[in-house]
DNA sequence: GGTTGCATGTAAATGGTTACATGATTGT
DNA sequence: ACAATCATGTAACCATTTACATGCAACC
């Protein structure tokens, strides 16, 4: 999905500037599975409305640059529908963290643990998040799908680490005193 | 990961070509959690060759250009590790799937059936995969831990849609029926 | 006769990140 | 004082994908 794809997206949902679609990404509904970094935002923006895929209307702000507020015109609308009828590809993950645990006999132990520690922070944090944001109130159809969805996964991810932590580091102790021989 | 550290950590497992190197990515260890086009593995081999992070030997086929097997030298080893010191970041992941999924109420409630269907197919394909490669016989500490945590992942994502896609086309032919009314 | 697998490589196009530039306000 | 939040935008740089170019062998 490019950017431009996923501004729509973010819009299909409601009027919002470009800060407040890259929130999107990091806080609101589309955390976790997508992102885009302002770089890539206001650009693609600038081009949708070009395009006529959506409309902006500058609000004043005193000591911050004027307000740009986003909405998706009909067209735009068209278009994000359109894309909807793409046959989905595989997903696509790139994870430093799995590639270090990969060469886990590499590292030391304690690094280990602390990786492995952080990791699980990092899912319960989510998990945590997407409680927060279920008590706000129910949510569209499909948007509550990927939101169970996703946590199911990181449910599983969270467990897993826990149930096999000590087992990875005591194997890879073992080994290092066997290495020390 | 840049193309040429996923290059180095293949090779750490033995030396290979650049075409089986691209195997790596798609049936081989790393499966599943990093890929890489030819475009860029072939171009990054050429470079670690000259930054003397790999040897190239050459065999000569007939039919085929001749084969390059790249192997790591002590330089490459030191590099590869030296990249595991890094922080990792959160994991990307960019998922069509999820993406048209969270549109439901706009897709036809067949359309979403094929799509759950074949992506659960590919998760029990993977997993499939994945019990295939176990057979073969164990494998390196970190290697199998992360598989362990492909499989409880993969195995979730799996038993998420097959638990709740009955429920999500409900509601989204629900919602067509009040919308015609 | 067409597709898949083997095998390498280049070049154009794409698409994005990172860093920079600016600046007020609020919290620590 | 310093960092974070709000707010937009540009430009240089980076990496990667996609398409192209070549060609044999094996299978269906």
């Amino acid at each position: 999905m490019d950017v431009k794809t996923l501004c729509l997206a973010v819009l299909s949902k409601g009027e919002a500037s470009g800060y407040e679609i890259k929130k999107a990404f990091e806080e609101g509904p589309f955390a976790h599975f997508q992102t885009a970094s302002f770089g890539a935002i206001y650009p693609a923006l600038a081009r949708l409305a070009d395009e006529g895929m959506v409309t902006l209307t500058e609000h004043a702000q005193d000591g911050k640059p004027d307000k740009k507020m986003y909405r998706l015109t009909p067209a735009g609308r068209e278009a994000l529908f359109a894309t909807l009828e793409i046959t989905p590809g595989p997903d696509q993950i790139r994870s430093d963290f799995l590639f270090l645990l990969f060469f886990a006999e590499h590292l030391p132990p304690r690094r280990i643990n602390a990786l492995i520690d952080a990791r699980i922070a990092f899912f319960k944090g989510a998990l945590a998040h997407m409680d927060e944001l279920d008590a706000q109130g129910p949510c569209d159809i499909g948007h509550g799908f990927v939101r169970g969805f996703g946590r199911a996964v990181y449910q599983a991810a969270a467990d897993y680490l826990e149930a096999n932590r000590a087992e990875l580091i005591n194997r890879v102790s073992e080994q290092n005193r066997n290495a020390a021989d």
